[in-house]
DNA sequence: GCGACAG
DNA sequence: ATCTTGTCGC
């Protein structure tokens, strides 16, 4: 997949900050994805060692949520974590990892938050901008906006909202009895509720979506062994 | 000033 | 995210 050219990722805080709020202009929450969907993407990102961090992107298909492809990258820490900056520490491995991916997934996971955002352009988002691509946020926890518990059922869900406008920015949804909601907002190009749908659609027993519980997983399990990675020994 | 705070 | 054991509940 190609990425786009001459991102700088040298920001300081203060730049961080004014391009999400440029570029959240750009977000678009409606559905402008294909008609069927027969691939998801899902993407997570893990530290390794105090200088290092590696992205693992798996894409699954629809509707038998088999694995067709693995793709991963290392790249040197740039930025610190900063609640609300997340986007700048994770997307340049991301980005590696997407750039050699062969197939091209309709529809992107991240295991970050999108419109659920203070300037509502979280991780999530800010790929999806980049790569023009449907994406949607799934984090674990919440950062922003307010919610109340839904209800302890698969399926169950509380809308997400602003504090300052009362915007429905997500959804806190629980993907399976007795554990802690997801909480899923818009990306790029899909609605909430479609994005909503997508996320249940793909969680088949666990808690997390199968796009992102493999990646997840594939991510710990390189870590594990090795204390520095390379590139090669990856694969 | 104080608390909250994706991974 | 990472450092870390056993333990309780679905």
């Amino acid at each position: 997949m190609r990425l786009p050219k001459g991102i700088r990722w040298d920001l300081s805080v203060d730049e961080a900050m004014r391009v999400q709020t440029e570029l959240s202009k750009k977000v678009i929450e409606e559905d402008y994805l294909p008609d069927t969907i027969r691939l998801v993407g899902g993407a997570d990102v893990h530290q390794v060692g105090p200088e290092q961090m590696l992205a693992v992107v798996c894409v699954v298909s629809l509707p038998a949520l088999t694995l067709v492809e693995v793709s991963k990258a290392v790249t040197d820490i740039v930025f610190p974590y900063i609640p609300g900056l997340l986007a700048f520490r994770e997307l340049p491995a991301v980005l590696k990892a997407m750039e050699s991916l062969k197939s091209d997934p309709d529809v992107l996971l991240c295991d970050a938050h999108g419109r659920a955002h203070p300037r509502r352009f979280g991780l999530a988002s800010h790929i999806g901008v980049l790569l023009d691509k449907p994406s949607i946020g799934c984090a674990k926890s919440r950062l922003y906006g307010h919610a109340r518990e839904p209800e302890d059922a698969p399926g169950e869900w509380t809308e997400l909202t602003d504090p300052r406008d009362h915007t429905v920015i997500g959804a806190v949804v629980r993907t399976q009895k007795s554990s802690p909601p997801l909480y899923v907002s818009v990306g790029h190009r899909i609605s909430l509720p479609t994005a909503v749908k997508f996320v249940q659609d793909c969680c088949k027993g666990h808690r997390l979506p199968e796009p992102l519980r493999l990646a997840h997983e594939i991510a710990r399990q390189s870590v594990r062994a090795p204390r520095r990675l390379t590139q090669e020994r990856l694969f």
